[in-house]
DNA sequence: TACATGTGTCTTCTGTAAGAGACAATCCAG
DNA sequence: CTGGATTGTCTCTTACAGAAGACACATGTA
């Protein structure tokens, strides 16, 4: 499989990154922007922000648009000019989940976690060389620090990153992780070569813990989930205010390793 | 156009004549029912299937696939050349339902609905014209019926496709309801005057039951929820043995009107 | 009143994406 | 081993999907 043709098939060209040349796109390649748009807003839009916001024709997202709006997997919005998604693609969705052991049983013990503890906690895996939070269930603390589902986050702000990328060639990760990546939120700038350390240094362990890392507040412990082939397919993790006692976090941390060899155990 | 040659250039598209294949399609057309196809499986296909499933050339199946899995809607299943759902539909989806209040608590409701009664409760919607389960959970009896979720079923074979079709028109309805629609699993066929007349009572009742449509041994027990706008949006209904009596129907058929009246107040 | 901005539908043009088909590489039953 | 079926990739052609832009109609606002 090379690529490198004319064409350059961009498997998922960003949003905010737009080709100088808006020049003739597949159908198909407006549909999946519009998607992640969507995604990325969280909200309703209406057709014309939406063609500009994937930079795009008007004409073309009306046309695109009917076709998803007839499919189902877009819906209009109560106020009439506004589209979202639809129901097909939560059927679809459903299907997946149903598809998914994995996924199933982790949104339960998700769930289970952060009742029993109190903090939020998560469930993270890859998704095409993006760290993303699969599922996540709010603590029940006063400030909850929960990033929404769905949402994507740079591998080396977090612990789940490392543990996730274990076992990953040098240059695949060099690949998945940008220049940007390596910037933490509050500035601070992590080196490549300390991040890949850091990657077997949680692989041995069997776990990770990180502080501080996307905020001041926040620690966040992972443990790994394995699939039956020995890889790393997912992580859960909870995240605690960083002041969380040494005993304490040993604790959460020694839970979390249980809980998650529990979900590696392939039927 | 060119020179020469014009018997090339035939317009083979007659009029009247409906081409069953071979006609160029959109690709994002083909997505679609790619993505039908596959709910509809429930389960991953081989490419070559999926190819012949959808009635496609095996070569354009080939770059559709390779771009829905780059772009995470579809994801290769385990042994390497089938595909199914991907993450992304997931996380999709999940948006769908956090912009949508009815379906979330909905789903509550159902859940609710059938662990206190112990009999399969489901949600249901019109989409795109047909009758959908969006969301079931199974009772606790020994045989379960429930059909799974995102199956689509006739609107005349339910007691909430009657309640779901209140206020459309005649011509609408007729639209929507085919004449196989008409013809339920037993064979018996019904009048489409019934039909529409069935949907009025309904709609006049604030409720509906059907008796043995389905499958000869079970009875359906739906309710409306209407949005803001005063339309029938979803229904709730619960699926209960055909003996069930008088007295324990009429119970449940208000716990269930109750229910649906609270799902109906928008906050 | 004019003037800008946004929306939804059409028509016309053309670059390219869908499709046909050929190919080598596997796989499997007989 | 052998012949048929399947899989994944590649090339070439042309039918047609995407784009541009004009239009009619709403809005809002100066």
């Amino acid at each position: 499989m090379q690529d490198g043709n004319a064409l350059a098939v961009r498997p998922d060209a960003d949003p905010g990154e737009d080709r100088i040349s808006g020049s003739r796109e597949k159908g198909l390649n407006r549909v999946l922007h519009i998607l992640e748009f969507l995604h990325a807003n969280q909200r309703a839009i209406g057709i014309g922000d939406l063609a500009k916001g994937v930079n795009a024709p008007r004409s073309t997202i009306y046309t695109l648009v009917r076709s998803l709006v007839d499919a189902g997997l877009l819906e209009m919005a109560g106020d009439g000019n506004r589209v979202y998604f639809g129901k097909k693609l939560y059927l679809y969705g459903m299907d997946y989940v149903r598809g998914n052991d994995l996924l199933r049983r982790g949104r339960q013990e998700v769930d289970n976690l952060s009742r029993e503890t109190g903090e939020t906690s998560e469930l993270c895996m890859l998704q095409s060389g993006r760290y993303t939070i699969v599922h996540s269930s709010p603590g029940t603390r006063p400030f909850r620090i929960s990033s929404a589902t769905g949402l994507q986050i740079p591998l080396p702000w977090t612990a789940s990153g490392r543990l996730l990328l274990a076992g990953f060639e040098r240059a695949v990760i060099e690949d998945m992780v940008s220049e940007d990546d390596l910037v933490l939120p509050d500035g601070r700038r992590l080196l490549l070569d300390d991040f890949i350390e850091d990657i077997a240094t949680a692989e041995a362990a069997g776990y990770c813990v990180t502080s501080g890392l996307v905020d001041a507040y926040t620690k966040c412990l992972a443990a790994p989930v394995f699939s039956a082939a020995g890889k790393v397919e997912a992580t859960i993790c909870l995240v605690v205010p960083i002041d969380t006692s040494e005993e304490k976090t040993g604790e959460l941390i020694t839970l979390l390793r249980q809980r998650a060899a529990r979900l590696s155990i392939t039927g």
